[in-house]
RNA sequence: AGGCCCUUAGCUCAGUCGGUAGAGCAGCUGACUCUUAAUCAGCGGGUCCGGGGUUCGAGUCCCCGAGGGCCUACCA
């Protein structure tokens, strides 16, 4: 059976294919490994070309993926790319002699390649290796995408993750800057003192955020387990344990819609300190996001999709109600009755829940009507308590919290607020939502026992923050769609 | 989940009014020892996403399905 459907491959290959499965052979004919051993690089492309006066003359080692062949009878061209880029081989039969060069013509664009040589420049001023070896590191049995294009098929692109780095290289900077980003927000948090954690990524209860988890089962303990949709409760319930500062960044999973800006699982940054509340979770942010600039873009002005976007604090403070009338021309000054809410809902077009509550109503009216226009840094503050249940209430205001939503070029980076640690109000807010869910609100969030008994045996005030990282990305990378952030984004697979 | 659009050679793309399936790159053969989208001569390469229908005849028109993109909705 296995025996049978591999004939049928090797009889269904295509001539290129076959081409290649015929080169590797006679490789093998010649006593030559194709899949090659250990090879040390002394040299790397960039550092070559950037440092040519002290490499001129010198002898290099060389490795990486031929991308570009030029055969002029006895003398070859070629360009060979490592991880820092490309860098041009120049591959003479009077240097390397027969055995070698006959060699060198059976390799294929795609093929690994060790290369010894000199570096010196041409004619034309290319920085080249002249090879005094050739080494075969990798035999490569498929064609590459074309040269001038490189990979453009957007599906194959995210499928073939792989031929996109090899092919386009702002990819592989885009993703080089990624890991850039990330590497700032911890830099930045370890030297003020948060401690890095690692909390459950499955757990009984998917709290600490309004979306439907996915679920999965233990076998051996019989058990239904949630992937988180969040890391809130885990790290505060650190805070209760007085490590007073910390954070994590993990993956979490939502069982929801994709799009150019969600992805089911994605990466979350969130930090809390003890002590502090949300004005000094902005001020975190701002000093943090401004960091992370300064670091991977080098300045604090920026481009996103054609639109310069200035990170220089401070962010303007814009209470939710004061933005609604701003932007909205709704006259409230406090809180409206829901009906008064669900009215003007109804009048601006909104489409809403049948229950929906006044926050929701109120949240829906943002997202409509607010947060289109907030494309340089804003902080929207104030929120309604039902759609804060983690958040601790405003003194002056009760049916608002100190929370903080961060807005840049309209969309939602930052999620952050002053943290409840009264447990009974706790309790009723967890209850609240219990109802809410027994409503049909699937995303209303879960009543977590365990947290509550932790919080009952004091929690310190504290401020706490979460950040969407693949959006920053997005904003720091110029990209138009999450999935061009993240390495393997979620697909349906094939047939 | 709903709407609009896309799917043709390994890759990037043409394909007129329904009438024998095209180009460039890549590949193969030959020439060529400083080219760089190397050049020159020649050759091969197709499940036109899948299934059904209309038609003398379908890459092209119609229906169903698959995958993808964008927008809307939910969320970060």
């Amino acid at each position: 059976m296995e025996q049978e459907s591999l004939a049928n491959d090797e009889a269904a290959l295509n001539e290129l294919l076959r081409m290649r499965r015929q080169k590797l052979a006679s490789l093998k004919a010649k006593g030559v490994d194709p899949y090659g051993h250990r090879f040390e690089q002394t040299a790397l492309a960039k550092e070559i070309r950037e440092e040519f006066d002290a490499f001129a003359g010198k002898t290099v080692r060389v490795a990486g993926r031929l991308l570009a062949k030029r055969t002029h009878g006895k003398a070859t061209f070629a360009d060979l790319q490592d991880r820092s880029g490309q860098i041009q081989l120049y591959v003479r039969y009077d240097r390397v002699g027969e055995e070698s060069y006959d060699l060198f013509k059976l390799l294929d664009i795609g093929d690994i390649v060790g290369v010894e040589g000199t570096v010196f420049r041409t004619r034309q001023g290319e920085i080249t290796v002249e090879a005094a070896t050739v080494e075969l590191l990798c035999k490569s049995l498929r064609p590459l995408p074309e040269k001038w294009h490189g990979l453009r098929d957007v599906e194959l692109r995210y499928r073939q993750r792989y031929l996109d780095l090899i092919m386009n290289s702002q990819v592989r900077e885009t993703f080089y800057r990624r890991t850039g980003i990330i590497r700032a927000l911890r830099a930045f948090l370890d030297a003020r003192g948060f401690l890095e954690v690692e909390t459950p990524v499955m757990a009984p209860v998917a709290a600490g955020a309004a979306a439907r988890p996915f679920v999965t089962h233990h076998h051996a303990l019989d058990l239904d387990l949630y992937l988180r949709i969040a890391l809130e409760l885990p790290l505060k319930r650190l805070l209760v344990g007085g490590l007073e500062r910390v954070y994590e960044l993990g993956r979490v999973f939502r069982n929801e819609g994709i799009s150019t800006r969600h992805n089911p699982e994605f990466t979350m940054l969130e930090a809390y300190q003890a002590y502090a509340d949300y004005e000094d979770m902005m001020r975190l942010t701002e000093e943090m996001l401004v960091s992370v600039a300064e670091e991977v873009v080098g300045c604090r002005q920026i481009r996103y999709r054609g639109q310069e976007i200035d990170l220089s604090p401070p962010w303007p403070r814009l209470g939710v109600l004061e933005a609604l009338r701003r932007f909205a021309g709704l006259p409230w000054e406090q809180l409206p009755e829901r009906e008064e809410a669900w009215q003007k809902a109804r009048e601006l077009g909104i489409t809403l829940e049948q229950g929906a509550s006044t926050g929701k109503i109120i949240d829906a009216l943002l997202q409509a009507l607010v947060e289109p226009h907030l494309q340089q840094p804003t902080f929207l503050v104030d929120y309604p308590v039902e759609v804060s249940p983690l958040a601790k209430r405003k003194t002056d205001a009760p049916d608002l919290v100190y929370r903080f939503e961060l807005f840049i070029a309209g969309r939602e980076l930052v999620n952050a607020f002053s943290e409840l640690n009264d447990p009974l109000d706790q309790r009723e807010r967890f209850l609240a939502q219990a109802r809410a869910r027994a409503g049909g609100d699937e995303e209303a969030q879960m009543f977590d026992h365990d947290f509550l008994e932790a919080l009952e045996y004091g929690m310190p005030p504290a401020g706490g923050m979460g950040l969407g990282v693949d959006r920053l990305v997005m904003l720091l990378t110029d990209a138009p769609s999450i999935r061009d952030v993240i390495l393997f984004p979620t697909l349906r697979p094939l047939g």
